[in-house]
Formats: C-alpha cells, structure tokens, sequence
RNA sequence: GACCCGUUCGUCUAGCGGUCUAGGACUCCGCCCUUUCACGGCGGCAACACGGGUUCGAGUCCCGUACGGGUCGCCA
C-alpha cells in the first residue's frame, strides 16, 4: 500500500506555525514511507474563503520546501483538489447514505444517524480511544446558557442551502483520494468517532488515524494569529530561514531520542523522523529558542545559499547585494545574527555615512575626559596608516593609544561609537578596513566636531 | 457541565521497572577567551503535579484527585 497523506488548509487567513507544522508532519510521513503528499483546499465556506488567502498559505509550504504530488498547481488524478468544485462528488455519497437509509431530513438540512454503540479509534500516538456518539451527543453544553440541554446527536452534513459540511466533506475526500494516514491537530481527536462513523457507513476503511498534540503560547493559552510566532508570513519577513523554521516546529512535539537538536535541512529531518517520536503532550512555543535556532543554521550556511538568502533583505537597505565588500560583510555578520534582518543592520556603516548614532552610546563617549584629545589623535593616526589592512589598522590604533599613554581598550569604544554608531556590532577592525580609511578619518572628525566642539 | 486527551527543570525534551544522587538544549547567572560588541569554551541555578496502590524495587505500571488542553455548530 503506498502511503498517501494530505494537507488540507481553509484559505481563510494566513499559514499558522500549527497547520504549517501538521503540513510538515504530513510531508516527512510521506516522504519517509516513499509515499504521496497531497494539498486539498477547503474552501466550502465561500464567505470566507479568499484567494488572498489560498496565495499565502501555498506560498507558506513553498517557503518551507513542503512541494506537493498533488494538489493546486500540481495537479493530480484524484482532483479536483478545491472542495467547492467536488459537488458532485459529495451528493453521490450523499446518496449512498440516502440508500442505506442512514440520513434523514431535517428542517431542510441533512442528518446523518451515527450509530448507537462503542466507536474505538487506534489512534498511533493518543492510543485507544472509545466512544458512544449517541450517548454523549444526546446533550450539549449551551455557552449562554452555562447548562446542558437537548441535543441531536445525529450529524447534521449538508445545509438547507444544498452546501455540505466539514465532517461530511473531510472524509469523503479522504476516501476519494485514497488517503492512508491522516495526521492532523489533536483538536480533532474528539472529532473522529464522528468521521469513523462515516467511514463504516461508505463501507470504507478506515485510515491511520494520528493527532498530533498543539502548541500553545508559552502562558498556555491557544495561539492566535496576534502572538509572536503564529504567522509563517512573518518568519519570512523577519529573516529567518525555511530550514530553521522546519528544524523549530519539527522539534516542537517530535524527538528523535537523541540528544540531536539541529537539522540543516528537511533531508536530514527525515533521516531520523517516526511518528512514535511524537509525543502525546501539547507543548509551548518559545520563540528565544526558534531564534537561537535561526542563528544556529545561518552560521552553517555555505556563502553562496547566505548570499542568496541575504540579498532580498541588503537591497531593502539600499545595499546592492552585488557589491565587492558584501562577502566579506556577511562573513562578519554572520557570527552574530539572529535572523537575515539582523545582517542588514550590522555591515550598514560599511554602506551608508548617513549613520544613527545610538544616543546612550554617544553620551558613554563624550562624557569621558580627553575625549577630544583621544578622537583628534586617533584620526591623525589613521590618516596617516599607510597600510589600510587589518594589521595596519590595529597598529595605527595601537600607535596612537601609545603617544598618549593610553592603553588600546581606551580607543576601541570611541572609535566604535564615531565609525558605527554604538558600542555593539561588527568586529571593529574589519570593519574599518571594508568602510575605507578616508570615510573612518573623515567619521572620526565630524564626531567630534559634532559633539564635543 | 458532559465526554476525550495530557502532566519530567520557566520552556523544548531524554527516560520505555533497578544503570536516575534524573541527561541534553533554550533562557538566566558566573568564569575564561577577546586591547571593543559578539561568537566560542567551561561551570552554575532549575523538574519527575499530588495521594493511594502493584512490586524486593516506580519518573517509568494501575487507580483516584488536582491542574492544563480539546470537543460538544447548519465553522473548518
């Protein structure tokens, strides 16, 4: 049997990390099992389906690298993969269940008789779960209310207005198009007797059912697209990187029983993934650690991919990611970047003289003695290096500290701050190599002209 | 409220009856490296929810309680 999973988004808002990582799951299932990875599009409710939406979401599992065998542009032979186009589809079901006499009219909707006994679902990481969906339907909790009253058990599965539910709809495809493991939230665990229901109605076999535990916010409560973290969208626009994003949310809920923590690519993720590693309790997003994971895999890029990965977020910055000095600005970058964004701001002195001076650093500086002495001294020096490198700098620096009997560290922190801006950033030294000893002199002068004249 | 699922450091987790005075990672703190900021290295703080069983022996098995989450829609 080969194995067929799926992923099925509503495009009725933006990739959640959730459903991003119900997608992966369902990805490396597949992929680890030689099988088909499938997307459906479940669009039934036209109100607040857009293509906005369904635009976000597929261009959030391309991001990732989670390519599909068949679905939205993949096409495929048991489409069509959008629910609004399968009517046909549903009401020749809807008769079969018309046929065995299993559904009934009411009020203009359409009700599907569950059945009055045990439902057991085997389910590969909650284990056995067993229902009786008369029973513990026959009541509902009313929220206004705060009480129990009367309710039909019986599933509603299409409206008057001909539309069919979520329940009914979900399974039929699954069915349909030959769906072996569904891997979804455990929101829906509670959800599958009604689906197992449904499935011995058709006289179809069941699938392999496995729900995967949630991830809450790191207070516990759900998350919501407004909390930090939710929204794949936004880890693209905050540089990160599509393999950290996959290691994070793999993590997130799997182990592989090692002490491994990093995977580079969704290759290596696959080498060591089993859904017996996933675990049965709902975990809490952290997102210090997604970013230190972010950093983890943007100091192992290879320059090429790093180039690549940096140019959209350089040219946003008016640096054209072309430029001979990029390299070697990335390189220092790259030690201490959290995401792409990062970058951007640390090798910026290089590219613009139009620097922000962080105020607190600013004052740091000038507020010292002599500082006027120590800056007047430090530019004649550089002016006068006659050998623009790495050593030559350091010996400029060193020379200059010398002729006011200043130890080096005294220099570092003013010529830091008049160069770049603030006491944090790049490695100094290199740094004034790739800005150019004219601009470092002439940086040097006009702070101190700025600030202490 | 009924039903379902879960519960190891603040967080992600290892652990599948003795090797657990509970291991790793993030965060935080200290030290080292560094004539700067980081990176890196080393070290530290910190957990088996609680109560009963079963067993020679329980983080590991069973039951209860508490807590957390989920479902109970003519949303998906």
């Amino acid at each position: 049997m080969t194995v067929r999973t799926r992923f099925a988004p509503s495009p009725t808002g933006f990739l959640h990390i959730g459903g991003a990582r119900t997608a992966l799951y369902n990805w490396l299932y597949a992929r680890k099992h030689g099988g088909k990875f499938v997307i459906r599009v479940e669009d039934t409710d036209a109100a607040r389906s857009t293509d906005a939406s369904q635009s976000i979401i597929l261009d959030g599992l391309r991001w990732l690298g989670l390519e599909w065998d068949e679905g939205p542009d993949a096409g495929g032979d048991n489409g069509p993969y959008f629910q609004s186009q399968r009517h046909e589809i549903y009401q020749a079901y809807l008769q079969k269940l018309k046929d065995s006499d299993l559904v009934y009219d009411d009020d203009g909707a359409v009700r599907f008789r569950v059945p009055d006994k045990e439902i057991t679902v085997n389910d590969a990481i909650c284990g056995t779960v067993t229902v009786n969906l008369k029973k513990t339907g026959s009541t509902r909790w009313d929220p206004e209310a705060k009480k129990e009253v009367e309710a039909n058990p019986d599933i509603v599965i299409r409206r008057p207005d001909g539309s069919f539910i979520f329940h009914f709809v979900n399974v039929v495809d699954d069915i349909e198009m030959g769906i072996t493991h569904v891997i979804r939230g455990e929101d829906h665990l509670s959800n599958t007797p009604k689906h197992i229901a449904l499935y011995e109605a058709f006289g179809s076999d069941l699938p392999t059912f496995a729900h995967i535990p949630l991830n809450l916010n790191k207070d516990g409560s759900k998350m919501s697209k407004r909390d930090q973290g939710a929204l794949i969208h936004e880890y693209i626009e905050n540089g990160f990187l599509p393999a950290a994003v996959n290691n994070y949310m793999a993590l997130l809920g799997w182990s592989s029983g090692s002490d491994r923590e990093l995977y580079f690519s969704l290759d290596e993720i696959l080498e060591d993934f089993d859904l017996k590693g996933v675990n049965s309790s709902n975990s809490k997003f952290d997102f210090e650690k997604c970013k230190w994971m972010n950093a983890e895999h943007i100091k192992a890029l290879p320059a090429d991919k790093f180039l690549q990965r940096s140019a959209p977020f350089l040219e946003s910055e008016g640096i054209d990611p072309k430029d001979s000095r990029v390299p070697a600005c990335l390189e220092l970058a790259r030690e201490r970047a959290e995401t792409l964004a990062d970058i951007t701001k640390v090798i910026l002195p290089v590219f613009t003289d139009n620097l922000e001076y962080d105020q607190p650093s600013v004052e740091k500086v000038v507020s010292k003695d002599g500082m006027a002495e120590v800056l007047s001294t430090l530019a004649t020096h550089l002016a006068e290096c006659g050998d623009w490198t790495t050593d030559g700098i350091k010996a400029s620096i060193q020379a200059a500290a010398e002729s006011l009997d200043l130890k080096m560290g005294a220099f570092m922190f003013p010529c830091r701050v008049a160069t770049m801006g603030s006491t944090a950033g790049a490695d100094l030294v290199p740094m004034l190599e790739l800005i150019g000893q004219d601009r470092v002199v002439s940086r040097i002068r006009d702070f101190k002209e700025k600030y202490l004249s």
